[in-house]
DNA sequence: TATTTTTACCATCAAATGATGGAATCATAT
DNA sequence: ATATGATTCCATCATTTGATGGTAAAAATA
């Protein structure tokens, strides 16, 4: 699976790059047992034997959909700790949160991948999962919450999943959501970031200004 | 329908409320499709006929559920309202998030349920909805962020969103995330409470100092 | 070109799943 | 006690769905 993996990244135009690329789409739409393997050939176009034939069975293509949205998320991660890497706090969060908003809405199929994975269960037992507990620590490194990203302390967790979250939420529930604001797209996703903003980042913040505070006091 | 859900409400006992309870517990756990009608009946430990018997077909049933659930939120909203009445804002709000956590905690499938109609897509088309612009305007509301629930402006609905679905990740995520922090049960409900306290509360009050300095320099 | 390998499809299977008819059981009213 | 209606289960059906064998086409290799 690894290789076929690699193979179908190599080259886009695939038959497996393809498929792959089908199945995130479907299977996060509709979820695990919402999705069936005749939605994913007919979105490509092909048969299904032909999809096991590249794939294997049902679970072994969700598998690789998830190892292949874990390596976008990742990657993502990394180019968002790059751009963040040395500023203050406000400026950290502000910029994280516009860029993962961004990324997550050009791709919302990573999101609803997620989100299905946090809240809802699947009859079959899977091995392969999300890198949520590295992915989390490390954010919450990266945001200053702790200085060991495998020691994060669980407050540090869970704060970080309060931001990380409220963005999976406002993409992946795009077609719950907008048509209750009434706004096209672009205004959504905006209004989005400048919510997000407005509500997640005063709370970071003002317990840096308490810290300086503190640092005032005894010096 | 109606009358089917009014039955079961009237008697706990009875075999159409077992039956419902049942399928809220199982619906929120596995959705739509990962639910089987055998898997609810084994949970109550009758044959699959008598399901159909009590609430016709799947969907049926389903829907006799999201009706369910919207009633319990829809009573406990009102709830909250009653105790936050009167009161400054970030008691407000600090008062809503502790009384909906506490809720929610003790009615997880009810999180379950709302998360899966917001992220995930059916094959099948559903009438019934949740009344989530309703309830979301009515929040909106008595977060003092409109006047009139029907008329909440967009900022006001994301807002009161991100709040919600704030609660509503960590309940319906309990499975995921409290492995990842090593908590109790007890531990990880009261960490969410100071967490979302934490991160969510200082946004909305930071707002309101604004706005009473703009009403100061206005005499 | 001839041969081998890879790829894709058609037809089909087996299991899972939603659903129902009819018999048996239980409750209730007369 | 009997009759009537409500409830429950067993057996079974039809459809959906995951999966595969065999064959044709296409591509690669010699």
């Amino acid at each position: 699976m690894r290789t076929a993996l690699e193979k179908a990244r190599k080259d886009p135009e695939s038959m497996k790059a393809r498929i792959l690329a089908a199945a995130r789409g479907v299977f996060g739409e509709y979820g695990f047992h919402g999705t069936t393997t005749r939605m994913i050939a007919k979105n490509v176009g092909i048969d299904i034997s032909t999809l096991h034939y590249h794939w294997g069975d049902k679970k072994d293509l969700y598998e690789a959909v998830i190892l292949d949205i874990n390596r976008d998320l990742g990657r993502e991660l990394i180019v968002v700790e790059k751009n963040i890497h040395g500023r203050p706090l406000g400026e950290r969060i502000n910029i994280a949160i516009a860029m993962m908003t961004d990324y997550l809405f050009a791709h919302p199929e990573v999101s609803n991948l997620v989100l299905h994975r946090y809240f809802s269960k699947t009859r079959l037992e899977m091995i392969i999962d999300f890198k949520v507990p590295e992915f989390t620590g490390d954010i919450a490194r990266s945001m200053g919450l702790t200085t060991d990203a495998k020691k994060t302390p669980p407050r540090g967790m869970l704060e970080v999943l309060t931001v990380m979250n409220g963005i999976h939420n406002f993409v992946s529930g795009e077609n719950f959501f907008r048509p209750m604001v009434k706004l096209d797209r672009k205004e959504y996703i905006e209004m989005v970031k400048e919510t997000l903003h407005f509500v997640l980042i005063p709370g970071f913040t003002s317990r840096e200004g308490k810290k300086s505070q503190k640092v005032r006091k005894n010096p």
